[in-house]
DNA sequence: CAAGATACGTCAATATGGCTGACATAAATT
DNA sequence: AATTTATGTCAGCCATATTGACGTATCTTG
């Protein structure tokens, strides 16, 4: 049944630099391999996630929203829409399905009590824990062969495709020059 | 107004391992600081051309669908299926706006002529040139203080970031063992 | 050749997660 | 006291994904 066989879809001639051996690309040429990398290793990233959400009838937005609320707890809800760069409206409905069930927590905050601080709960912690389990497998599966040098690179590489005109205030904790999270800046 | 410093939301206690000046991570301890440092690197990435798409009326489903079919000309219907993951019905919609609007074009297969091969017009090269060329420039300024060798080190990483079971043909290709891109394997 | 499998297209209904606009309440600020 | 801020919520819209069903042209196979 005519196997394909691929000859006839190779990336087309205009594709032709940057390639090979890394050869120092030339000037207007375009990044094809490391956009297309970019799109199958964020997939599959996220892919792990998402297989396990849905056994808990979650999507990729809570997982979002927990991450963030566990990894900077008393994260206010205006803090968490910079972050995550949506509406008050959409955050809310995954918001209330997350303290619903018991995964986040609100605390009036003490120096303003109009601010709901957010707190992941016991049962919040253990998911997101289980999810970036999965995620931090493959990202040791794929540093497995590269040194801790590497792996400094990698992050130094990551690091600087981020925009960081106007970061928010979670981005600027983890922006901030030479460290590798905000941790080291407290 | 109790300016918020963050230093309340400094990333909490278990994810004291792994990070500093990369000492190597201790078995068990999660790599917060790339999962978060993927999850806006790619969040600005995509933004480029997000921001671009709009212009024309165009989604990321629509970007993703041109991309591919620009890199590998002559794809069929059911490759891009494979590789983008989503249903016929999804693709139908996105594919349909890209034919009627002129930025693809169908040719009959010559060995199977229920095949629908799929070309980038001009005006679909031009505007894909333009996407890549925006995501391009991030990737070079990502780039920018990385040797070529720290280059391929990204590359090696994000290659390794991939599921390697079960790839479809496009990936086939990609992944590819020590080629940085399938054209080399012609 | 007839039967079945395959490649593709499409109709209909549904879900998720974004969006805008409008409005309400409580608490802080001026 | 008036205003601004932080948050929540109602109502509706849009893009993109899903499943299931069905139709048609074409290739493969008994």
């Amino acid at each position: 049944m005519a196997d394909i066989n691929f000859s006839h879809i190779s990336p087309d001639p205009d594709s032709r630099a940057s390639e090979g051996r890394s050869p120092a690309p030339r000037a207007g040429d375009l990044r094809w391999d490391i956009i297309e990398l970019l799109f199958f290793a964020y997939r599959d990233f996220v892919g792990d996630a998402d297989h396990e959400l849905e056994v808990f009838g979650f999507g990729r937005a809570h997982h979002r929203v927990l991450h963030f609320v566990h990894r900077y707890p008393g994260l206010k809800v205006a803090d968490l829409l910079d972050v995550l760069r949506i509406t008050k409206q959409s955050l809310g409905r995954v918001l209330k399905q997350l303290l619903d069930e018991g995964y986040i927590v609100q605390k009036t905050g003490n120096n303003d009590r109009r601010q709901r601080l957010l707190f992941a709960t016991a049962k919040g912690e253990a998911l997101v824990a289980k999810l970036a389990g999965l995620q931090t497998d493959r990202i040791n599966r794929a540093l497995g062969n590269i040194t801790p040098d590497g792996a400094d690179t990698v992050r130094q590489f990551l690091r600087a495709m981020i925009d960081h005109d106007d970061p928010d205030k979670v981005l600027e904790t983890i922006l901030k020059p030479g460290a590798a999270t905000a941790k080291d800046q407290a």
